[in-house]
Order: C-alpha cells, then structure tokens, then sequence
DNA sequence: AAAGTTTATGCAACTGAATTGCAAATTAAT
DNA sequence: ATTAATTTGCAATTCAGTTGCATAAACTTT
C-alpha cells in the first residue's frame, strides 16, 4: 500500500503540499467530486491552484473525469493500475436523488461495434436514476 | 411524411414562426448542433429564445440533448416514435478531429446490470474517437 | 551554501454556456 | 374587439472553466 506522496512520484508528479492535500481529500471521497466541491473542502484556497492540480492528477492518470451532465465536471481516484485506456474504463452513475455521481468501478464499459471507419479511443457512460442509499 | 407544423403539432408544440424555422434547421443537419451553433445559422437572433425553443423542444421530447464533453450540450432531433425511454436511447459518437457530435441511432444502449437496490431511468453514452471522415 | 533555473501557486481578470426577470409582441379565447 | 395566455426579445446574472502574470517554492549547478 502506497502512501499519499509514493502515489504522487509513481505517478511523475512532484510531491507538493498542496497536492498531497488534494489527494487525501480525493481519497477520502466515496462519489466523484467537482472542482467547487473541492474547493469547499478548504478554509481557505484558491480555486485555479485546485483548478490544475485536478489537471494535472487527470494527465498523469491519477485521476479520470467523469461528465455526468450536471454542468460541473466531476474527478474520481482512477485505480493503480488504471493507464485510463478503453479496458480501463468504467461505467458511472448518477443519482437523480441526492445527485451524487459514483464510480461504478466494476462494471466495465461495455465494448460498441462502430460504423465502419469510425475508431475509438475513450468512452463516457453515465446512468442515470435513483441510487441504493435513495431508493431506501 | 409529416411536414413541419405536423411535427409540431403532433408532439404538442404551438407551430410558431420561430419554432418552424428552428425545426427546419435541425431536421436539416447531420449531426448534433450547439446553441451557438444553432444561433449562428441565423442572422439576426435571440439566443434566449432559441434556448427556450430547444428546451420545450426537448421537454416534449422532439429532439434530445447530448452532452458530449466539448462544453456545450448538443442537439438532435428524434425519431418519429421516440419517447426518450431507455430502448429508444442509442450511442452517440464525438469525434476528437472535427468535434462533431453524430447520432448512431442504430446502435442501442446496451443494457448494464446495476448494483442491488440502484434503479435507472435514463443513460448518456458518448465514444470519442476519429469518425469516418477524418479517418480517410 | 549561493546563484540561477525551473516549476508551482495565488490573484485578477476574462470567456462562454446556461439561465432568470420583465416588458413588448404575438397568438388564442371569449 | 377585448381579454387572457403564450411567446419572444433584451438586459442582466450566475457559474464553470480558463489564461496571464507576478511571486513563491523547489530543484540544479557550481
């Protein structure tokens, strides 16, 4: 098990104090978050900083992305192993409830057959309705 | 075949000037378009009243939007029988090249299987890749 | 360890999409 | 024709996402 800062430099991004802050909090989460929900994890912050740490923890694949058409982009810690190819990915859900956006890490996207001349590189798959804690 | 007023008509949509020309424009595209691409293919135009026009659009499902990761939701228009149910969803593409967004209406949803005790109500599916056009 | 170089952070400011309120205009109803 | 309801146009706002630049912090090289 890999700490905060191991997890950074295995990654190739420089162990910084602010971006070790950033991880534990994105570890800590059970739902994917946005940039402002982010923000309000801190007294006091500045949203750009925020702004390219999440950047630059999605370049290094540390994090993903998750756009689940509530106007805000969300992140979720991608796994270790995670290099976010097509095998990589995973399908989210979004609770039209609580309008908590999960990973739903163990269902893999499932594999489409493309018009012909069409290639894939990436997917973004989110299911909306009701999740189990709002369907109680 | 229905003409324009019909289609208004028939999903419950006062035939205005306005909502004829914004019907025709979108019957007329090939792929999903913008508000500000809606907007630019008038001269002179409000774009809160082509907004209104989308959302009652899509509120009496006539066209659906599509939120494709470019920043701006997209558009298209339905198939005659839609009712924006689940089985009435399909894929839809967005090319990394020319960043348009095409429907692939003949390629359904395929169907997960959620988690105890989450329901669905509705998906969003986007695969990124090259389309056929910028792949010759 | 000091000087220089690269990288990260913080602040101000801007862009562009989405949205609301309200008044004028258009359409439908009596 | 008058009234009522709906639609349209304009002004203005909100909020996510982004850029430029100056300062601060972290690495490099001597």
């Amino acid at each position: 098990m890999q700490n905060t800062d191991d997890k950074l430099t295995s990654r190739n991004i420089k162990p910084t104090a602010m971006r070790e802050l950033v991880l534990d909090i994105l570890t800590e989460q059970k739902m994917a978050i946005s940039l402002s929900d982010l923000e309000q994890k801190f007294h006091k912050s500045d949203k750009v900083t925020l702004y390219r740490t999440l950047k630059t923890f999605e370049e290094k694949k540390l994090i993903h992305s998750i756009n689940d058409g509530s106007g805000a982009v969300k992140y979720a810690l991608c796994k270790e192993s995670c290099q976010c190819h097509p095998e990589d990915l995973h399908v989210h859900f979004f609770c039209l409830k609580c309008q908590h956006t999960f990973c739903l890490s163990d269902i893999p996207i499932p594999s489409i057959s493309l018009p012909v001349n069409f290639s894939m590189e990436n997917t973004n798959m989110v299911v909306k309705g009701i999740c189990a804690n709002c369907n109680d």
